[in-house]
Order: C-alpha cells, then sequence, then structure tokens
DNA sequence: CATGAGCGT
C-alpha cells in the first residue's frame, strides 16, 4: 500500500529501487538455456538511465568506453532549460561490446547515483533508416 | 539554485 511512486522500471530495474534487503533464494531451479541474458532486442544503441542530472556526455562516453569503443554518446539535455534530463544514449560499435557494456555498466555509481544501462529502443526498423540528410529537422530557424 | 524512473537535438 505504501507504493508511492511506483517503479515504472521498463525491465528488471526494479530489483535495485525496490532496496531488496535480502535475495529470496529462490530453491527454484533456473529453468532455461544457459544463454546470456538477452534484454530487449540486441542493438547496438543503449539507453542510459539514472544518470545524475550533472553527468556530462563526457563523462558517459569515457565510463562506458572502457568495456568497447564507443561510437556516440550523448546526455539528453532540455533544449529550452538547459537542464539534463538524467538519461543519455550511448552507441557501440558492435552489439558484442554494447552487452559487455550493459551488463558492465548497469548497476554500477556514477557521479553518486545509480545508472542503468539497455538496449535503446525508438528504432523504426532494423536495417532501415530514411535518407533524409538533406534535411535537419532541429535546425533553428 | 534544483534530482527522477525517463527513450534523444
Amino acid at each position: 500500500m505504501a507504493m508511492r511512486a511506483a517503479v515504472a522500471a521498463p525491465r528488471g530495474l526494479r530489483r535495485l529501487f525496490c532496496t531488496n534487503s535480502t535475495s529470496p533464494s529462490s530453491p527454484f531451479t533456473l529453468t532455461g538455456p544457459p544463454t546470456t541474458r538477452q534484454m530487449g532486442e540486441p542493438s547496438t544503441n543503449l539507453f542510459v538511465s539514472g544518470l545524475n542530472k550533472r553527468t556530462t556526455t563526457e563523462k558517459l562516453r569515457e565510463e562506458f568506453a572502457k568495456f568497447g569503443e564507443v561510437v556516440h554518446a550523448r546526455v539528453v539535455t532540455d533544449r529550452v532549460s538547459g537542464y539534463s534530463k538524467g538519461f543519455g544514449f550511448v552507441k557501440y560499435a558492435t552489439i558484442e561490446e554494447a552487452s559487455k557494456g550493459i551488463q558492465g555498466m548497469d548497476g554500477k555509481f556514477l557521479d553518486g547515483w545509480v545508472i542503468f544501462a539497455e538496449y535503446a529502443k525508438s528504432s523504426p526498423a532494423p536495417g532501415q533508416q530514411p535518407a533524409n540528410n538533406m534535411t535537419n529537422p532541429y535546425a533553428r530557424q
């Protein structure tokens, strides 16, 4: 009943939010193939959340660069106010590095805050990209 | 100046 501000974490993030005192130690055996934890769909684009509102893009990129080559990294900030929204995106060169980056940075501390790494969504279709390179919707008039 | 659970300029 005291579930105020229910955690709306996308997946498996609540495990850290809910102040897990002790593991349930479920006697049940892990059923399933010993495959790697594949959360969501594999992609080189990672969505990093839980970032400190004062964390910069360079810091995020530097931290994730330890697990692989970061092609692109950015901390989402409000264009109007200019303050960080608290999350960012990190793109690795390969999915393999992305997977390591997720399992390597997910649940870690950054600037005093627990961060979460997960595959980013917002993709029209895999292997499909619009050739709109001559127009820039973000260009202010 | 400030702190949340969110998928971008």
